[in-house]
DNA sequence: GCCGGGAGTTAGCAAGCGCTAACACTTCTC
DNA sequence: GAGAAGTGTTAGCGCTTGCTAACTCCCGGC
């Protein structure tokens, strides 16, 4: 389900593939039935192995969630910083982001829906890093957005970049197009969105009248 | 001798008031920790008694989610029902509708997210009932969506639909703006974006170009 | 003044949970 | 070919959970 892993740690590659396997089938079943839904013998029937094999590869079940989040935080944020360090012009790099945004939900559904779902079942450590490093991608989203559209204040580009998120990150719940017009249509909508954020006093009546 | 069994929500109203303070209380504490991260004791103690006693209202643990997850699928099919029931003009009933929901998720945070994150935990029975209230809730979006754009075809109307609400249930996420600014904000991006979902082909290019 | 029943209490059960222990089998490595 | 390391197994522990049982208290109607 993880389409590119962030980076190649070095760990034995044997190994390592048996804990993306393992994480990507409890991401599944996290986003299925939530967190405290899943047994650990759930988790290991899902990949052929039985219950407590799990912990030769995971220190716990909250080892597994947490290393599933800031994994899913790290390449999040990994991919808008380097799309803002091109110093593309502010509406191509918003369109960046957006397009970014759009296929990671669509390629790791179950994982988008983790981490949604699931960020307060994580333990006060793993959540501050996770926290910590979503903060950041959102304040690149911010940058992006008052760069594009200056008369947006910060805490309304806060706003909006979230909103955003929950329009993007809809995609797990609705399935009835294929993924290119599904792609197209939530960029579509998305950067539509963002405009709409300006002026939001103004906006609503001019959304209402005719054009 | 054995009391009758409490499942009629259309009785005294006394006691139809405890049930709403328990639910309310659940509803907190299944939006923060999740379903099955919330014991019967933990909403017991939420509204100053202690564990069992809340059998006195509710036949188990899932009916109170199910009641929960029901009553709220109700509200927002009859809002919505009312709303295209009086005829208005196709942009105005979809700035209702948005309005409508836009109110209903500032209003009630815990709910939109209780429904969003918990409906996998529904028995079986209560799931197809919800889910057969949402499908009409939506069937009323997506009607109003096509008669404000008629070059939405269906399929697209209903992805488009879940995107706004998923934007517009993004509210819990973000808590930096007072209620009034938020509202307008969701308001005029939830009507750009559904005006963005319209010939998502060209919108791509066309919100990239510089206006 | 009693009494029937609604609303609460505590004790405790059966099941399920995460996790450890102890052991078995395969695969490198020297 | 022996040992180490890695990956799996089953048994079972201690704890928590949803829920029931048995009992108490309060309160309105006859």
């Amino acid at each position: 389900m993880i389409s590119p892993p962030p980076d190649a740690p070095d760990k034995p590659p044997g190994k390592q593939r048996r804990r993306d396997q393992i994480l990507a089938a409890a991401a599944e079943l996290f986003a299925r039935h939530g967190f405290h839904g899943v047994g650990i013998d759930d988790i290991g029937s899902a990949v052929g192995v039985s219950g407590p094999a799990l912990y030769r590869h995971f220190r716990s079940k909250d080892a597994m969630l947490g290393e599933m989040l800031t994994s899913i935080s790290e390449i999040l944020l990994d991919g808008g910083q380097t799309r803002a360090d091109t110093g593309a012009e502010p509406r191509t790099l918003l369109g960046e982001l957006v397009r970014f945004q759009v296929d990671f939900a669509l390629d790791n559904p179950a994982l988008i829906t983790v981490q949604e779902r699931n960020l307060g079942n994580l333990t006060d450590p793993d959540r501050r890093r996770v926290r910590a490093l979503q903060r950041r991608y959102v304040e690149i989203w911010v940058d992006a957005i008052r760069a594009a559209q200056p008369d947006v204040d910060e805490p309304a580009a806060r706003a909006a970049a979230h909103a955003v998120f929950g329009l993007i990150n809809s995609t797990p719940h609705s399935r009835h197009l294929d993924r290119e017009q599904m792609a197209a249509l939530l960029t579509g909508m998305a950067l539509a969105a963002v405009r709409g954020a300006a002026t939001p006093a103004s906006a609503t009546s001019a959304a209402l009248s005719l054009d």
